[in-house]
DNA sequence: TGACGAAAGGAAAGCGGTTTCATATAATGA
DNA sequence: TCATTATATGAAACCGCTTTCCTTTCGTCA
């Protein structure tokens, strides 16, 4: 059967609020006593139970965490930095892969709750009322990771889409290229998307270059649409000569398709990316994209959360900064 | 405050134990009763807190799983089909990343125990007595996934590795290719590692070739691994005309090396990778490699352990079908 | 020497549920 | 009609800890 405390009292001869102080060291017991009761707990190989801890001191060390999807790159990032963040302090992870449901997402929250979980690190896209009336009345630490909530101040941790973006588009804008395309999200509300397309145009317009909206088309950040999206802009009136894309992995579209169009990355058409996931780097040609410190983002998500949670200061908005990784899928412009 | 059984108890009249009767349906309840109960509920947006229940009924719907890293995108699909099948049964999944370290793996295990999880499925490549020690009076059920136990026999899911290995190699070998190099991993006691190698060394044996020790080079399962191993062979006296790796992530640091000596592949080697990850059907060339149903060995998994858990009868070894992808980073031998 | 504060430990009251056991009422059968 | 059984509910014990509130025993200081 399992050991619980009163079997180490019994067997220490003492009472099981003694054996909790020499276990918490929430008061002081005498060295006499504390040598019995650990004596008692080495032989029986007792181990508290967290779960009866739990009820009463009203912590679980449990942290929620809610992603789109753990099997994309740049989530699958994002959670180890924070598993590892987590492990270091003692917290452990519930992970939820919410697949941009808001139904799953709420459910999530509402299981998260049911939990108990100290707080919850809270990762979508798409900022719905339900969500922040949800985070209103749930009443422990939440971080927001990669967007700000607009309907309430929660802690967030993120890059600043606009400037990498801008500064991405301005790289290509140096060498030579004119006729820039991107291919972007959906623009809802204040999402990278959004601010990755702002930067965009606001780059074409201090270089006083003209965006045309013909060569700017809408993706859904998966590897097919990003594909699909090169193919409009092939049969574009004027097609690009080079094309920014909102994600790696539609960059990587696209080069497939410039590639099956018999056309070379980047001789005849340079592409940029964003984010620097794995496959960029390993990609043949390899991609010129912006890095996003992932794990350092997550580990500080976590880390920010963990202090929250201990009543520590923290600061409220985290940007860290991004680098423009110049590999081999952009060159100069020539006519 | 929160509200608790009491509360509603009071609120409509009734005992803490007809509450909780009224929950769970334990035993009949008069409608009359019923309807007043759930009436105090919606009022109050009362919701039980799992952690007392948890408690006394001794199960905490948490399944612990333990893997080397998420960010690795075979582990991040089989995590994601797990997390799949959990939710569906009401289970929450807490994320254990061992980094392959044994002593995290331990750690872990022992955290897992301390927050009373109902099972765990492990994944490691390398079993120790500890572990087999864990396991042995951990007392829950407890779920293997790509490899199989030898001082214990657990439950496990996976693939036959030599078979897959065997039909990779023999496709190369009616392709009329002769010389054949392997990257394959350490061989440490019956890992998947070892298993290739074996299916690969079968191969060659059936159809007569012989085993070049020189064009056989130990890897670690990186891009950057597989690269270094390619440069050994293609520096070897008699460099392979294909390359079986061992997984896909050595494949690409292959074909990136070959590449960068001013080789194309598949025209001058062939590259045969293993896996399937998403970066190799995306790669250019786009890689030949033995597809294995990731998500579905996860999910899998879990429903095995789940059903374990609920004393369901399950079977003991669960052996999944892999598919050869044929890509084109293979092509027939000509001389 | 008397008083007072600190140190050490115990008893018991929670924490928020579930479950056993007992009890009262209603329904059933001979 | 009375014994028997099923049905519906409550009281209380219990799950395994933490914490508050006492009590006792010293050590210290005036």
């Amino acid at each position: 059967m399992k050991v619980t405390i009163n079997d180490i009292a019994k067997l220490s001869g003492v009472s099981k609020a003694t054996v909790s102080r020499v276990l918490n060291g929430s008061k002081p017991v005498s060295d006499q006593v504390r040598k019995k009761v650990m004596q008692a707990i080495e032989e029986t190989g007792y181990k508290p139970s967290s779960l009866a801890r739990s009820l009463t001191t009203k912590e679980t060390k449990l942290i929620g965490i809610v992603i789109p999807d753990v099997s994309n790159p740049v989530f699958s990032e994002l959670v180890k930095g924070m598993e590892d963040k987590s492990g270091e302090s003692g917290y452990n992870v519930l992970l939820c892969n919410s697949y941009l449901s808001h139904k799953k997402e709420l459910d999530y929250l509402e299981i998260l709750r049911d939990k108990e979980v100290d707080g919850i690190i809270f990762l979508t896209t798409n900022e719905t009322a339900e969500q922040t009336a949800f985070f209103k009345d749930f009443g422990k630490p939440v971080v927001v990771v990669d967007r700000q909530f607009q309907a309430m101040d929660l802690p967030s941790v993120g890059i600043d889409d606009h400037k990498a973006a801008f500064t991405a588009v301005n790289y290509l804008i140096n060498l030579g290229h004119k006729n820039i395309g991107m291919v972007r999200s959906a623009l809802q509300d204040r999402s990278h998307g959004y601010n990755r397309y702002d930067g965009y145009c606001k780059a074409m317009e201090g270089a006083g270059l003209q965006v045309n909206p013909d060569n700017v088309i809408e993706g859904d950040f998966s590897v097919k649409s990003g594909y699909n999206a090169m193919l409009k802009l092939l049969s574009s009136g004027k097609p690009p000569s080079a094309v920014f894309f909102a994600n790696d992995l539609m960059a990587v579209g696209g080069i497939r398709c410039i590639t099956d169009s018999g056309m070379k990355v980047p001789d005849d058409i340079s592409v940029m990316g964003f984010d620097d996931i794995p496959i960029s780097s390993m990609f043949i040609p390899s991609i010129t994209t912006t890095r996003q410190p992932f794990f350092d983002i997550g580990s500080k998500a976590m880390e920010k959360l963990i202090d929250f949670i201990h009543k520590k200061e923290i600061e409220q908005y985290t940007v860290f900064e991004t680098d423009l990784m110049l590999r081999n899928s952009t060159k100069r412009f020539e006519e």
